[in-house]
DNA sequence: GAAACCTTGTAACAAATGTTACTCTGATTC
DNA sequence: GAATCAGAGTAACATTTGTTACAAGGTTTC
């Protein structure tokens, strides 16, 4: 078995507390696209992210889904605090936006961590302050902004995350995380064409500058 | 100088803690309508309410305004928590919907009390875990729901919190919470009295059954 | 009590977004 | 290589929401 890489993560906390991670912590690559937690589901571990980037969906009754947000290096899901603190049930998925390397921490250990590391304290707070600017962040996006500038905005966030100016992907899957339609996206996407913004091709779509 | 009464939160905390909050909690008692916290403004108290709801209210730079959740009894508000540890500033406003009751604990307290007493944990996570929950909430709104849709949940939430079935408002402060235009709120209102769900007066509406 | 103001009702119109339907083209399957 | 299919372009139309404009009653001010 090999010993974890927690390099990554080495400056966020104190050593007492990297050896703890070390000794309860497991490892684990999952692929890109793959689902991490869906609704309803109950959350056992504590998500820590060395690398890549995950999705967080919010789905209603009738399967219309919205994306929240992403999560990335350095920070968990405060969603999933959310449900090891509350011992409720998943409100959202989680999927892998790309491949992800992580290190799960059994939720046992949340609390009394909390009462022992600061800088786990400070981690904790700071993952869950993040996440309600996050939620702000769509809020005003969803209240202030029409489609298109939220077109935009996906397209620079997905640029971002993939860390690549080319995007994989077909207008009906960027309809889904905007909760629009195929029809409406392809007009979007025309008109930023048009603007110079991108560059539109077959599952593709590329970030011009 | 009268005791702080802490019956209303005497079951949130261990006996201790409150004796620590007695000693340096302030009680104070704000008006209805007064202005709590502005965008912008440093935070430097945590506020636990005792009695009363609190509005709070994000706006974008062109002073448009959207309401975002009411903050009751037996939580503190998420957003300023996010204030105090990382020391930013406010990203929202609060205004006390109604006359407000609530003990002021200087932000200092907050990091010792989370390493030595569970409950307060517990609590701040509570909060945390409620604010989140009302974000989604507001988020579900805006991508799922008509305006028609929102307008009544919003007529809802409002005598829930103001204990009343009858609320003094116009159909102008009702457009300001949702973001949305005077008229517009007076055609959906009238769709409303039309279908027995309200019946409108002039600065009242009440909720029929 | 006249003037000014605030609140609400209503109509006509404009803009943004969603829906349906059809076409074209390149990729995949057999 | 013919048939099928997925992705994308486009037009016509529907719905929702926002805007402008004006009228009619209350309320407040002086």
């Amino acid at each position: 078995m090999k010993t974890l890489d927690l390099a990554p993560i080495k400056s966020l906390f104190e050593s007492e507390l990297l050896l703890e991670i070390e000794k309860v912590g497991i490892h684990k690559k999952i692929p890109q696209g793959e689902l991490m937690i869906d609704l309803g589901e109950k959350v056992q571990f504590i998500p820590l992210i060395l690398e890549g980037a995950i999705k967080v969906v919010r789905e209603d009754e009738s399967g219309d889904e919205l994306l929240l947000y992403f999560v990335e290096f350095g920070n968990t899901c405060a969603m999933t605090l959310n449900c090891c603190l509350g011992h409720s049930k998943s409100e959202i998925r989680a999927l892998c936006e790309s491949d992800v390397s992580l290190i799960m921490v059994p939720v046992q250990y949340m609390d009394p961590w909390l009462s022992q590391y600061k800088s786990w304290r400070s981690f904790v707070f700071n993952s869950f302050n993040t996440r309600l600017s996050e939620m702000l962040k769509a809020v005003d996006a969803l209240t202030f902004l029409r489609l298109d500038e939220r077109l935009k905005n996906y397209l620079l966030e997905k640029t971002k995350v993939l860390k690549n100016k080319t995007i994989h992907i077909t207008h009906f899957e960027i309809a889904s995380d905007l909760n629009s339609s195929r029809v409406v996206i392809s007009r979007l996407l025309k008109q930023l064409e048009n603007d110079r913004f991108v560059a539109l091709g077959r599952n593709t779509i590329c970030l011009i500058d």
